[in-house]
DNA sequence: ACTCTAACAGCAGACGGG
DNA sequence: GCCCGTCC
DNA sequence: ACTTGCTGTTAGAG
């Protein structure tokens, strides 16, 4: 997932559309977040040790609601207002990448099997990591969670990073918090990195306008989204011999991928036969996205008591000390955090003598 | 020398007691 | 502060 | 029906 190697490409070529912020500066905001990003973290890291991991009684894995859980309530503590959204169908030039992860997980599992015969702690530790897979049920679970919780639950017809775009290109959040810099590519106008981080790590939040990063680069956003593509992104591959450097200075030099090709010395360089840029482009572009403000409205209400207790306590064998410790902070960082920022920050945004187009990455 | 790419290794949560 | 075990 | 990605580092090609 990602494009690659377009942090550092920006720290090179537009270090002035990224920022460092504080951790506290996004007290009162409303951010969204992809949430099976945040689940497969959790899968991998939560409680693991080699193919340990927390579980309820009945065996099942828990290390993703007890990440969910408590990172979510960091947020909520900072007065953030986070809402989480949920993959949905990927599309179809998505799934050749996919297949590739998934033979990666096969070997993997041999790996693991090998390994554990061989009794290498290491290599059990290491290869367990990488056979982990997301499920229907994971999601399902958070979801659950999170409704339990107060806090709003989005599901994307198709890519959460594009659904999450979408939501800051609408106003409808401040922000999107990703470690995936597709987010960009997607056109959030404001896009979060390390927003979790700063506990455990001292790494600060760093904040990118797409505004300024097209400004700074000076492309347009169907330049940038070319410029990603020669990256290399999830969608196809790319030209081999052409990284973010050179891609640049392609784009800049002819406009767009189409007049590269016209250009290019093809003996130099070989083009990936029936090469699906074009698509790859409109994924981007246009991506399949909800924008029926029915499906996406956002409350962030109450902690449910019992509905947490019984999920937690008595279904997954949460400590029940812990959960109504935690259910207090939720309220209490509710009660703080009600009467925070809000109108003077969310202007109303209906000026219709501007027409609502693609290109309007502006922000107020 | 310099630039860039590919290949590879190592890392990823949150919390609290000592 | 850090180190390190625990969370389920 | 299918899921790691990132940030170093280093070696080597152009």
């Amino acid at each position: 997932m990602g494009i690659k190697g377009l942090t550092k490409l920006l720290a090179d070529n537009a270090p002035k559309a990224m920022k460092e912020q504080k951790f506290e500066s996004y007290f009162g905001r409303k951010i969204a977040i992809d949430a099976s990003m945040s689940i497969y973290q959790f899968l991998i890291v939560v409680g693991r040790s080699g193919t340990e991991m927390l579980t309820n009684e009945a065996g099942e894995v828990t290390s993703h609601l007890q990440g969910m859980f408590t990172r979510t309530i960091r947020l909520l503590e900072a007065g953030i207002k986070p809402v989480y959204v949920f993959d949905g169908q990927p599309p179809d030039l998505k799934k050749q990448e996919l297949a590739k992860r998934y033979s990666k997980r096969a070997d993997a599992t041999e790996d693991l099997q090998q390994a554990m015969e061989a009794g290498n702690k290491e290599d059990i530790e290491k290869f367990s990591k990488r056979t982990v897979k997301v499920t229907k049920q994971h999601n399902e679970d958070c979801k659950r969670l999170l409704r339990l919780m107060g806090v709003p639950v989005i599901e994307a017809p198709s890519e959460a990073e594009a659904q999450c775009a979408a939501l800051c290109k609408s106003r409808k959040v401040y922000a999107v918090a990703s470690e995936d810099m597709d987010s960009l590519t997607f056109g959030a106008p404001r896009f979060l990195r390390h927003l979790m981080d700063p506990s455990s790590r001292k790494v600060p939040v760093m904040e990118f306008e797409v505004s300024k990063v097209l400004e700074e680069l000076n492309l347009t956003m169907d330049q940038f989204i070319d410029l990603c593509i020669l990256s290399g992104c999830d969608y196809c591959d790319s030209i081999r011999g052409i990284g973010g450097q050179t891609a640049l200075k392609l784009i800049r030099q002819h406009g767009s991928i189409e007049h590269i090709l016209q250009n290019i010395n093809k003996e130099r360089y070989s083009i990936p036969d029936d090469w699906p840029y074009q698509e790859a482009r409109r994924l981007f572009q246009e991506p399949l996205v909800c924008t029926d403000d029915e499906q996406l409205e956002m409350k962030w209400s109450a902690p449910d008591d019992e509905g947490l207790i019984t999920f937690l306590v008595n279904e997954n064998g949460f400590n029940s000390d812990r959960v109504t410790k935690a259910i207090e902070k939720i309220k209490a960082a509710k009660n703080k955090s009600s009467q925070g920022r809000l109108e003077s920050f969310f202007k109303p945004v209906g000026n219709t003598s501007m027409p609502i187009k693609r290109k309007a990455y502006w922000l107020p």
